[in-house]
RNA sequence: GGAGAGGUGGCAGAGUGGUUGAAUGCGGCGGUCUCGAAAGCCGUUUUACGUCUCGUACGUAACGGGGGUUCGAAUCCCUCCCUCUCCGCCA
């Protein structure tokens, strides 16, 4: 959420900075809406310090035994007034939140400019894509080969767009999870958690899914709870409304989920296979912050994302998404592509965002400066590190053999117990 | 699911209608004392909104949420939510 004096005070900047994704006409008739609220509340709040003043005259009198009944006309009849301009107050007040809840986050300074996914800027390259002296196989044809996941399955028990991983498959996606938690622990920085995987509205709302995205989201009408599309929010929320000390700072999470994504109105695009799924399994890694070091720790989140992919020797590239490319809540958003060499495409397995202070201001999630005494909202940051399926297209497309074996990735090894993956088992 | 109890400041815990934003204790911060420290002592210690003369200014609001009674509500009434205890069921 934008802070609304800060729109106020800054109109032309806010409008220009939001045309950069599209949408500068959510400002329109907002600071009317401003405008009128604080003429409302200057009316009622003196209308309060004036029945304060009566009451405390009636209660003087009532302690000398004077009865004073036109104060308390007075008083009476103020105190319809402020019934009235209450009521008004609060519907005045919702009108503003609903509006500001709507408005995406403003990006930053150093986003590209542009429209589309065409438009984002690779920032750097890392690493070498595998070449085959053999007729590689697509991942799916391998996974399928190696009869390490099930589809139909998948389908069978729930629909399309949820996986069954089976045996050595099962195994090696597991590894993936324990893998990421053990290189962030084993680095030192981040805090593991394990956290609810459904969620209530409120949480939503403070890092952003809610109002606008209800329909990305699953539904548990009977609680009205969510199923989480991502780890971000129950990890976001666990300080909702906190006012945190700064020394507290940086607070480092990381914890694994599965994550359930609707996806609707992207039927029809990649419904096959890994690419685009339901439910996927993901390690996410979020971040409390200072303001003033924010773009630094997001540098150093996108450091910890690409450290997996080094060990793991998968060519990426880090993309810098444009405005118009940006998410909703995000001021800034580096992706992580990775190279899937059968496919010949990248594909993104992670996303690292800074939202600087707008989940902080709609979460309540504020620290106290230590040399003011002052509070301030927090900035926070998450990124995947990193999300299984896209990656295990890349590691399958790369790490097959020419007699149709698939060799686990060193790193993972002793995570797995086993180094080669056969139609007929494991090695 | 059944029965009961309770939700007050960072924590503990008073407060049943009139300067109670809220006693007291703990914790925190500052000072005093000391070579230094502890103890003791003294002081201090919520947040949000609004206004302007932008100030350690003034006003308003907040004792789980919402509503009601009243001139006036932490205090009375209704309602919702949550927590705890016991029982049942289950992991």
């Amino acid at each position: 959420m934008l802070d609304i004096k800060y729109i106020r005070e800054n109109t032309d900047e806010v409008r220009r900075r939001l045309s950069m994704r599209g949408v500068a006409d959510l400002l329109d008739g907002l600071l009317d809406i401003d405008k009128e609220r604080r003429a409302l509340i200057e009316r009622t709040d003196s209308l309060k310090a004036r029945r304060n003043e009566l009451s405390k005259l009636i209660a003087d009198s009532a302690k000398r035994g004077e009865q004073k009944p036109e104060l308390k006309d007075e008083s009476r009849a103020i105190g319809d007034e402020i019934s009235a301009g209450d009521e008004k107050l609060r519907e005045i007040d919702d009108a503003l939140r609903q509006r500001l809840l709507t408005i995406p986050n403003l990006p930053h300074e150093s986003v590209p400019s542009g429209r589309t996914a065409d438009d984002n800027v690779v920032v750097r390259e890392w690493g070498t894509a595998p070449t085959f002296d053999f007729e590689p196989m697509d991942h799916l044809k391998l996974a399928e080969s190696l009869g390490i996941c099930d589809f139909p399955r998948g389908t069978l028990i729930t629909g399309s767009g949820f996986p069954v991983y089976k045996g050595a498959g099962a195994i090696l996606e597991r590894a993936l999870i324990n893998f990421f938690l053990d290189v962030h622990r084993e680095r030192g920085t981040y805090t593991e958690v394990s956290v609810p995987f459904v969620v209530n509205r409120e949480s939503l709302i403070g890092t952003g899914q809610l109002p606008k995205f209800e329909e990305d989201l699953y539904l548990c009408d009977k609680d009205d709870l969510f199923l989480i599309p991502t780890a971000e929010v129950p990890i976001t929320n666990l300080h909702r409304g906190e006012i945190l000390s700064e020394n507290d700072l940086p607070l480092n999470y990381c914890g694994y989920t599965p994550c359930f994504r609707r996806e609707a109105g992207s039927y029809g695009k990649e419904t096959r296979g890994f690419l685009r799924l339901h439910q996927f399994d993901k390690v996410e890694m979020v971040k409390f912050v200072r303001p003033e070091t924010s773009y630094d720790e997001h540098e150093k989140l996108v450091n910890d994302a690409t450290h997996l992919l080094e060990l793991l020797n998968v060519k990426y590239r880090v993309v810098s998404l444009c405005a118009g490319d940006l998410g909703f809540s995000a001021a800034k958003c580096y992706d992580l592509e990775i190279w899937a060499p059968v496919e010949k495409r990248w594909l993104e397995v992670s996303s690292c965002s800074n939202f600087e202070s707008y989940q902080a201001r709609r979460a309540n999630i504020r620290y106290r400066r230590s040399d003011t005494g002052k509070t301030e909202f927090v900035h926070t940051l998450n990124g995947s590190g990193l999300a299984t399926p896209r990656l295990l297209v890349v590691l399958l497309e790369s790490y097959q053999n020419d007699d149709g074996t698939f060799s686990i990735p060193p790193a993972l090894k002793k995570y797995t117990g086993f180094s080669l993956i056969t139609p007929s088992g494991v090695a």
